[in-house]
DNA sequence: TCTGGGGTCCTAGGACCC
DNA sequence: TCTGGGGTCCTAGGACCC
């Protein structure tokens, strides 16, 4: 190999669409083009939070996460739209598509951004060339405006697609960091939040050009490995891969929802975790995917946010499963205040296909059927650890059948249908 | 009148084992 | 007598992102 051969870089876009579920609306609906647009959860319930907003509704000082109330406030004439899941993830899916037909490395970050490495698809013409014909494609065939970053990595490209926007596309060279990137505020870098933003200023830290040049163990010390990490990318280091597969590697499945009002009430609890846990499981099934651990989250009037959860001996997908288990976790630890929110994700999770016979999930719900009791509760205890169910084996009377909570009782019946 | 819901990754302490 | 050192697993919480 010659010296001039030198290995070439990379060139890494990162394509991030522009306040992407009212850009969709307004591809719907064009006469809800240049109006200040939110979408927003349900503003009769509380979640009305603003999810989204066009930029004629950003200029007035509407921000994400903002209350429809005080959004109204700043902009009165504010149109507030409920989000339409489909339409975003079809147009989502659409958007995908065209990124790749130019190559097939391309990792979707979330519904309306991604990246992608043209590296080797020269043949298409200079990556500015292809960006453009992708955002005008994009455009035109969706009416949904996009910015690009192209850089030699995802960090860079990541940074770049924010500095123009909307319809922007930015080139973001090595050798033009110290001039582009390290002017910006270190708040504004990618990984670094309000938290890690107050640390560090605390060390005479105010743009990501200090951040670059600030000794690393001082870094260390103040952020452990992220100090490291933080540091390495204000100079431009990213050696991340685009990992088409990423998507598929997925870690956990939740769902959680803020009640209409705080409430003690059992029944209503019971109620929402039973929809909690039939949401986990259709989208598990989905996703042909099992779990191991269960965990739930509660949130107090005070929002203060509890986690608690439980590693099982093997793998899951059933409501009925999910359902138990985080019923269990809910009644042991509730300290009975009044509940704003609950949760309950699956995690440890895998796709069934990896899993081989770990999954004997069917013993139970067979014994339980048969009214098989104390042998159904047999298996469950095998299943999910010495403890569970305990309190039912443990009752006065061993030959009653009486579960000792309402929760048990529901849950046994279901399986004596 | 406040502040959703979906995730990922990291840290830290305790239990347990050798 | 007065207390090791490392590794792994589990649990809970926190920071961050969209």
């Amino acid at each position: 190999m010659e010296i001039s051969e030198r290995k070439k870089g990379r060139v890494i876009f990162h394509i991030d669409m522009n306040c992407f579920y009212a850009s969709v609306e307004m591809a719907y609906n064009p006469k809800l083009k240049g109006k200040p647009l939110a979408i927003a959860g349900n503003p009769e319930e509380r979640k009305g939070i603003i999810v989204t907003s066009s930029y004629e509704a950003r200029a007035k000082g509407v921000k994400t996460t903002m209350p429809i109330w005080q959004a109204r406030k700043l902009c009165p004439e504010l149109i507030v739209m409920r989000p339409n899941f489909d339409r975003y993830r079809q147009a989502s899916k659409e958007i995908f598509k065209m990124l790749s037909d130019i190559t097939p490395y391309v990792q979707p970050v979330s519904i309306d951004e991604g990246y992608m490495d043209v590296t080797e698809t020269e043949y298409l013409g200079t990556p500015l060339e292809i960006a453009q014909n992708l955002q005008q494609q994009i455009l035109a065939e969706l009416d949904i405006p996009c910015s690009i970053g192209i850089a030699p990595n995802k960090f860079l490209a990541k940074m770049a697609s924010d500095m123009k926007k909307p319809l922007g596309i930015t080139i973001l060279r090595k050798r033009e960091i110290s001039k582009i990137l390290w002017p910006l505020e270190v708040g504004e870098m990618y990984g670094v939040g309000k938290k890690t933003a107050e640390k560090l200023n605390s060390i005479q830290i105010q743009t990501i050009g200090d951040l670059a040049n600030k000794d690393v163990y001082e870094l260390k010390q103040l952020l452990g490995i992220n100090g490291e990490r933080l540091k390495s990318r204000a100079n431009g280091t990213d050696k991340r891969p685009v990992d088409p597969d990423a998507v598929y590697e997925f870690k956990s499945i939740g769902s959680s929802q803020t009640l209409p009002s705080d409430t003690t009430d059992w029944d209503e609890l019971s109620k929402l975790m039973n929809q909690l846990a039939d949401n986990v499981e259709r989208r598990m099934k989905r996703k042909e995917a099992a779990g191991r651990s269960v965990q739930i989250m509660i949130r107090y009037h005070d929002r203060k946010t509890v986690t608690r959860s439980k590693k099982l001996q093997s793998y899951i997908h059933s409501k009925s499963d999910i359902l138990l288990i985080a019923m269990e976790l809910l009644e042991k630890h509730w300290n009975n205040n009044p509940i704003r929110l609950l949760g309950i994700t699956v995690q440890d999770v895998e796709e069934k296909r990896n899993l081989g016979q770990q999954l004997d999930i069917f013993t139970f719900e067979k014994e339980a059927k048969k009214e098989n009791l104390y042998s159904a509760i047999d298996i469950l205890s095998e299943k999910y650890g010495k403890n569970t169910f305990k309190q039912l084996k443990d009752t006065d009377n061993k030959d009653s059948d009486q579960p000792r909570t309402s929760f048990q009782k529901d849950f046994l019946d279901d399986y004596k249908r």
